[in-house]
DNA sequence: GTGTGACTTCTAGTCCGTT
DNA sequence: CAACGGACTAGAAGTCACA
């Protein structure tokens, strides 16, 4: 479970996290998501759903299309 | 399991593949998805994965962004 | 050609902890 | 604070028969 574009997704969401000064365990409250599940999305080790990125889009108040702009 | 950017992607979906004439179940074959599958999409009754965006987004000739321009 | 319900299998996603 | 582990539950993936 390391394709490309989960990789590309994982590491926006790290980007933009830590440009907003976020532990993962700040953004996976804000998102309503578990603080693990966060991690293993920046190491894109799980195949995330439409609705949970959404979810952390809305946690770093962007939009979906930002966290898959350069694939 | 009908929350708006479901919707809004499965109408994309749906768009797109009439656009370019293609039935669900040859645009399953291209996605290597199954016909009910790509149904259940265009109606928002799944919560899909970022991998199977990929898929319908590459069977249809578009990126994953354009399935959710409106969005 | 598409929609629907029912169904099984597999993984997304949670929760506990330890390093 | 983050990575990683095991065990668990919810829900997505994937298929089918029939309308």
């Amino acid at each position: 479970m390391k394709q490309p574009i989960l990789i590309q997704f994982g590491e926006a969401v790290r980007t933009l996290r830590k440009a907003q000064g976020l532990s993962q365990e700040q953004l996976s409250f804000k998102a309503n998501l578990h603080r693990t599940y966060i991690g293993m999305i920046e190491r894109a080790e799980k195949n995330i759903t439409l609705i949970n990125m959404e979810k952390i889009a809305n946690a770093l108040n962007v939009g979906i299309i930002e966290l898959l702009k350069k694939y």
